[in-house]
RNA sequence: GGCGCCAUCGUCUAGCCUGGUUAGGACAGCGGCUUUUCAAGCCGUCAACCCGGGUUCAAAUCCCGGUGGCGUCACCA
């Protein structure tokens, strides 16, 4: 047989995919792209009242929206004649019968046991079942090590419906023989199909892949991650703005570990990086704080085109329509907001907050807010504030236009707001440009805003500031 | 219940094989600094070897026994 390797991914399409499946068929990829060798994506639909085109879609888009290509693609509703061909001939050699005995589907809210006009059915059913040699089977798992399990509770199970229909066990065995799988790569409640799956294979005569189960993915209360404990299918980290780099770098990091204190990877470190020795035994509990804490540090190696393109993609429509929008503007902006969010997603916490509004539209504000808090005993009086305010504008007149940025403004202001306290000079200048409790700091918004919005602001609020007064 | 797997800070984990520094890092939390705000950043801080025995000069590490958690027991995959 071929000495390199190929993994699978073999996806039920019964449902949206999610982070655990996803982090299995990542394993896989990995795997496979490390030591030069192959990944089959193969869709395992052999229960057709399940399965649905709509979920295979969803299990494909999930796929590329990770960038996790795939050598070949199988579906095994469209093998049943190779399933056949393996069924015929261990009817034939004995290792596997037709067994006709009676069998009441029980009535336990199985839909199988209702038929269209939702009536309970007995059915006769004549199976195909498997010829149980009724012993110990011995493998060696790559993270587990090695493992005995008596096979013979198992009993003569089931293994086709009928020579059409083949069941999971036996056209996954079929599937990795004709595939030429060496390395199959599952999560651990695949141990149990272990033992039985062997037995199959040497009943047909396959070549044991080596096997490899990974720990589970939880959720916050430790079970097994799914709907009802905060697993969300895919899509969702997509339309929540993830980058997909992001995810998969998380998803690695989930139950393996580099050997060192790295933690942010593209994939092509990943690859490069991946042993499967080095997988953890316990199962890791999904934590999104980290996942956005990772995906925070890869927006930050976007470069400036790209980012500001997710973040046009996201910025809703009345943004772009306000006065005062501008393609410099939403420029100058663009570091800031980079600083503020740790998904695209969070823009929209960033639109709820305002911090749109005042940047390209006009601040609103109650011009009593312009004073600052009182600091130990002396109050601000808002003739004093006027009067800094005043001062400001003039200092600022006094920069070239090539010279408004964050630092040439801040070296422009700093002697005299430093003289005149700080907080009494700088914090009325925030909230003239902003109109906000909260904002970014004076200098980046004079130098967002620009030299004449910005004293048009500082203007605006010195005349409110006037008629206080009178 | 039978069977199986697992067990280090709240979370992800390093260390375990080949016993030997204050059990290391990251996220979160907390505190401080920075441009009286917010965010970011930087600095600091908190906190763990499931329990009980044994072996040993020495145990997170080796051995035994518990306990706990999870998983699995289909004509689903």
């Amino acid at each position: 047989m071929a000495d390199s390797v190929i993994t699978r991914y073999p996806p039920s399409p019964t449902g949206h995919p999610h982070v655990g499946g996803m982090r299995t068929a990542l394993f896989n990829y990995l795997f496979a792209k490390k030591t030069g060798g192959k990944i089959i994506l193969r869709f395992e639909d052999t229960d057709k009242s399940r399965s649905k085109k709509e979920f295979e879609e969803s299990n494909f888009d999930a796929l590329q929206w990770l960038k996790l290509s795939f050598d070949a693609i199988y579906k095994q509703s469209e093998r049943t004649l190779i399933y056949k061909k393996y069924l015929g001939k261990m009817i034939a050699e004995g290792t596997a019968y037709l067994s006709s005995e009676e069998t009441y589907i029980s009535e336990g809210g199985e839909e199988e046991a209702e038929d269209e006009k939702g009536e309970h059915r007995e059915r006769r059913s004549e199976v195909i079942r498997f010829k149980n040699p009724n012993k110990k089977v011995t493998f060696t798992d790559l993270v587990l090590g090695e493992i005995t399990v008596d096979t013979s509770e198992l009993k003569d199970f089931v293994i086709a419906k009928n020579l059409e229909e083949p069941l999971y066990h036996l056209a996954v065995v079929v599937d990795d023989f004709e595939m030429g799988i060496t390395h199959v790569i599952r999560g651990v409640d695949g141990i149990y199909n272990t033992p039985r799956q062997i037995l199959i294979q040497e009943a047909i005569g396959a070549p044991r892949p080596v096997y490899c189960h990974i720990p589970f993915v939880l959720g916050q209360d430790r079970a097994k991650l799914s709907k009802r404990n905060g697993s969300v299918p895919i899509t969702e980290y997509r339309k929540l703005g993830f980058l997909p780099e992001a995810l998969i770098n998380y998803l690695a990091l989930l139950g393996w570990h580099p050997g060192d204190d790295r933690e942010i990877f593209t994939i092509e470190e990943l690859i490069k990086e991946f042993e499967l020795e080095k997988m953890q035994k316990a199962g890791a509990v999904f934590d999104v704080e980290k996942l956005r804490w990772i995906n925070r540090e890869h927006m930050k190696k976007l470069s400036e085109e790209d980012f500001k393109k997710g973040v046009l993609e996201r910025l809703p429509e009345n943004i772009t329509a306000l006065p005062g929008w501008s393609e410099e503007r939403f420029s100058r902006f663009l570091p800031e907001i980079r600083d503020r969010i740790s998904i695209f997603g969070d823009i929209e916490a960033m639109r709820e907050a305002g911090e749109f509004n005042y940047i390209f539209d006009k601040p609103v504000f109650e011009i009593a807010r312009i004073l600052p808090a009182p600091k130990k005993e002396v109050h601000p009086d808002s003739k004093r504030i006027e009067s800094h305010i005043l001062r400001l504008i003039e200092e600022l007149d006094r920069i070239p236009k090539e010279g408004f940025t964050k630092e040439g403004i801040k070296s422009a202001l700093w002697e005299y707001a430093t003289k005149e306290g700080r907080g009494e000079v700088l914090w009325p200048m925030r909230v003239a440009l902003s109109g906000k409790e909260k904002s970014p700091d004076p200098f980046t918004l004079a130098a967002v805003l620009g030299k004449e919005e910005t004293e048009l602001r500082l203007k605006s609020a010195a005349e409110r500031l006037h008629k206080l007064n009178e």
